[in-house]
RNA sequence: UGGGCUGGCCGGGCGAUCGCGCCGCCGUCUCCUCGGAGCCGGCGUCGAGGAAGGUCCGGGCUCCACAGGGCAAGGUGGUGGGUAACACCCACCCGGGGCAACCCGCGGGAAAGUGCCACAGAGAACAGACCGCCACCGCAGGCUCCGGCCCGCGGCGGUAAGGGUGAAACGGUGGUGCAAGAGACCACCAGCGACCCGGGCGACCGGGCCGGCUCGGCAAACCCCACCUGGAGCAAGGUCAAGAAGUCGAGUGCCUCCGGGCACCCGGCGCGCGCACGUUCGAGGGCGGCCCGCCCGAGUGCGCGGGUAGACCGCUGGAGGCUGUCGGCAACGGCAGCCGUAGAUGGAUGGUCGCCGCCCGCCCCUCGCGAGGGGGUCGGGUACAGAACCCGGCCUACAGGCCAGCCCGUCCG
């Protein structure tokens, strides 16, 4: 589980980082990063779970298990990050590790520094 | 021992590890109106359901409204009780089903009116002649003891007893009667209605007597009758909340020393301006909708395209749960004792792992097969579903399991 400072809570920051972020995806998830200026604020991580996915019980395990595996990668991310993890129908029926391995994944893309100037908007091979 | 009916209950357990939220305590630091507040860290307690679900009823709570009458709208619908209340629950009545335990019923009115009854059938709601039965008339034929009789075809009538259709055919059985028949008439039975007697708080039940001889269903079609019903909802509502050409909040763009600033635009409150109407000849507003009527009333309406809002309180102790006892057939109620039980707000109550349990399949053992029982380093499964102001219900979903009572049958004594 996450901190309460590290969790993303006003809608004008998540419409931001979905619509501006830097954007990986993979077949259960996308993630949206918005890493402006390095400042002294902690980063914050975001979850959009969809109707989509599933009814409430198996949403909150998804956003459950997200935020658990969120909690590693909270240390590696720059200072005043904004993340956001969207779920996409495949993570009702993926395993915990499927998770933790498109998540990690995905942020390695995004935060790869090669892929700054040639493809902002580079997709994970799946 | 086989089958069935009803009611109640549970709905995984233990442990390891990494975390989250509320609350309490402790510590460092910061602010400070010196009472406290905040950030971070540590320890401890507590932390989803029987349906938390659908949001279909009923209440509590909050704000607004609250002379009255009529109309309209919505709801309820056997009787009596329970309850804060209900469309819920209990008991009983009536009708239907079952050998029975028991189950089912949107259970007022169809002789107030309108409307509808498919298909089949001759005819379906002031009924109806297809076959049949009977009388009469005409024609052809046969028999004759010359009185007639039998049979066929056609026409015109009578007839609802029989056949056939249907969910339903205008009471049933027996007799009188008749050309054949018919409640046309009679007896009994069923049903309808009036009256009387008895029982029950009541729905209603039992009995007697009389009447005309008989009357279909649908009100979950309109409708009629009786009774009930103010509106909105925790985004309720309140506090911070000052100000005064301002202030608070939302959005977009630019700048930034990352504290914020500026511009534009929208909304709330307040203010200003313009126009219109008006202050007892009453603008406008309220009384859930409309009308009458009543009340408030000195200001009110327009200049309006859009947008979805900070923190805190409300926020969890309540028609609360459990046990015992008393009253009651029961639902439930009285009294006594004990218990303390989630409060998130991009939304905590979890993630991962191990062992065990339970269910299904397969295999093995016991056994004459089966049933039952036991075992397996085997494989698979472990449901429906996540509080959001709080209760009482209803409805719907659900792997698997437990307990109690009752009924019918079989066997043994």
């Amino acid at each position: 589980m996450l901190p309460a400072s590290s969790r993303l809570v006003d809608s004008a920051s998540f419409r931001e980082a979905v619509r501006q972020g830097r954007r990986s995806g993979s077949r259960t998830l996308v993630v949206h990063l918005v890493a402006p200026t390095p400042g002294a604020a902690p980063p914050q991580v975001g979850f959009v779970v969809s109707r989509a996915v599933g009814n409430a019980v198996v949403r909150n395990r998804v956003k459950r298990r997200l935020r658990h595996l969120a909690r590693e990668h909270v240390s590696s991310l720059p200072g005043s990050a904004v993340l956001v993890v969207r779920a996409l129908p495949a993570s009702a029926t993926a395993s915990y590790e499927r998770l933790g391995a498109d998540l990690g994944h995905c942020l390695d893309r995004v935060l790869s520094p090669s892929a700054d100037s040639a493809a902002p908007r580079s997709r994970c091979a799946r």
